[in-house]
RNA sequence: GGAGGGAUGGCCGAGCGGACGAAGGCAACAGUCUUGAAAACUGUAGUGGGCAUUGCUCACCGGGGGUUCGAAUCCCUCUCCCUCCGCCA
């Protein structure tokens, strides 16, 4: 790449340039100091003390020092403007590398299967609950979400538009129970810490977790201050050892949040508009790890596992789909989804998204370790899963376990979590 | 929102225009002593980049600009932290 040899050419000439100039204002310094004595001296002599020189001698070795001074000084100078100018054009280069370096994607892993986009991704067969059958013909959730007055989609569109709604009764409580679920299945058996961040960041941490600048279109901001509401809890955990060194002993990290996530879904208009499959809020709980080069893989093996384990435990129908190079997004370098199957629609749904973005992040957010053995310092790898999305889990469990009276049957694993009960009741 | 004070190496903390990549202390690592440990003593120790395969060099004292022959030190600006006042769940 051009701009990256003449970024290098200035640098060498930069470097040289201000090299010469340390030694430069060395000597200046040298010459200053001996300046200095000579003049106290001279004062001395000219009072007629005795400092063994007489006041001519002096005054002449006087001048002759001012003079290279004062030449040196004005060679300095002229090496200060000239480092002057070539740092204006390395910024420049700079920035220039910079801005076209945040719009590289990352590269794919070998392992990725190559294709052009979704429709080539390989769907591994299903797993967990059987697929379910009814006596009946199933209702999607945005029928029985107002039969049983648990999603209102009326009163979300009166406040906020399109793409909104309200979760009321047991519906709002069922998708809390999830939370809490996910949370403490994650914790006590996966070994994650549960991390509780801000909401709202500045940009460059975007840029760091690889949304900026490419995905700007899907953030929102704030109007007057440089804050952008998370699109997903992962921006946040990216930058939690934003500008740090690890030590290797204490990785991997594992962390799990939840949040809720804000997204404009600009790109995809028009799409998914009904139902609670695609809002412009979501809540999520995500999970993150940062590890070193060589487990990078092992872990995203793990992370599947980890989604797939909380999918068990909710009896949820669920299958592994593997991205092709052509669908696995800006950060990743492989990439796994995990889909639930909703009997009500009679969709696979994506409830999780699971990718090594090996050093991609760490890059861009200045995240590394320090090896155990004492080598130099390394980019970490990161990398991100839901565990699970919220909405289209519900949707999954809504449908799935709707009963003939409209009842619908609560996952026992969930029902500590909703005050013990067995059912949302019919209306 | 108003008025002040501050940000220095892993931590604490000095330096406030010239040999400062930065005193001193603590922590860390290695060694001496010891049966072992502690203490004491000695030594090693930051990050990133560029050339060059023992080395040389540049940058980094919160970020970014500037003044100067020369900036941790002076000026501007941004961010963050602290104290007091106001407001507030």
């Amino acid at each position: 790449m051009a701009t990256d040899g003449r970024r290098r050419e200035i640098l060498q000439e930069v470097e040289e340039l201000r090299r010469r100039r340390n030694e430069s204002s060395k000597q200046i310094g040298l010459w200053m100091g001996s300046l200095k004595k000579l003049e106290a001296e001279l004062k001395r002599a000219e009072a007629g003390q005795d400092v063994g020189q007489d006041v001519a001698q002096l005054r002449a070795q006087l001048l002759t020092l001012q003079a290279n001074a004062d030449n040196a000084k004005e060679e300095t100078r002229l090496m200060g403007e000239r480092i002057t100018d070539l740092d204006e054009e390395l910024r420049q280069v700079d920035a220039a590398l910079r801005e076209y370096m945040l719009w590289v994607p990352n590269l794919p892993h070998e392992s990725v299967p190559d294709g052009p986009d979704d429709s080539h991704n390989i769907a591994y067969p299903p797993q967990g609950a059987p697929e379910p059958h009814f006596a009946f013909t199933p209702k999607p959730h945005w029928e029985l979400g107002p039969e049983l007055d648990i999603i209102d989609f009326e009163r979300g569109v009166k406040m906020s538009g399109s793409r909104f709604y309200v979760l009321k009764g047991w519906g709002a409580r069922l998708q809390r129970a999830l939370i809490q679920f996910f949370l403490d299945y994650h914790i006590t058996r996966h070994g994650y810490t549960e991390v509780y961040p801000p909401f709202m960041m500045r940009a460059a941490m975007f840029e760091g977790a690889g949304q900026l600048p490419k995905f700007k279109d899907n953030i929102y901001r704030d109007a007057e201050e440089d804050y952008m509401w998370l699109g997903t809890a992962e921006i946040a955990l990216t930058n939690m050892h934003r500008d740090e060194i690890l030590e290797e002993a204490e990785l991997p990290k594992k962390y799990v949040a939840y949040t809720p996530c804000f997204r404009r879904e600009k790109m995809s208009a028009g799409r998914d508009v009904r139902g609670i499959k695609r809002g412009h809020q979501f809540d999520k709980v995500e999970m993150y790890r940062f590890t070193t080069e060589e487990t990078s893989y092992q872990a995203l093996a793990e992370m599947v596992q980890d989604a797939k384990d909380v999918c068990q435990a909710l009896g949820l129908r669920y299958r592994l789909v593997e991205m092709v190079t052509g669908d696995l997004g800006f950060a990743a370098t492989k990439k796994y989804d995990l889909e639930a199957w909703a009997a009500g629609c009679q969709e696979w749904l994506e409830i999780s998204s699971i990718s090594n973005c090996e050093a991609f992040q760490a890059r861009r957010a200045n995240i590394k370790y320090r090896p155990a053995d004492g080598g130099r310092v390394r980019y970490a790898h990161t990398l991100n899963g839901s565990g699970l999305a919220l909405p289209r889990v519900m949707i999954a469990l809504i449908e799935n376990n709707q009963q003939e009276d409209g009842s619908i049957v609560i996952p026992e694993g969930l029902r500590p979590y909703m005050g013990g009960a067995e059912r949302i009741p019919a209306a």
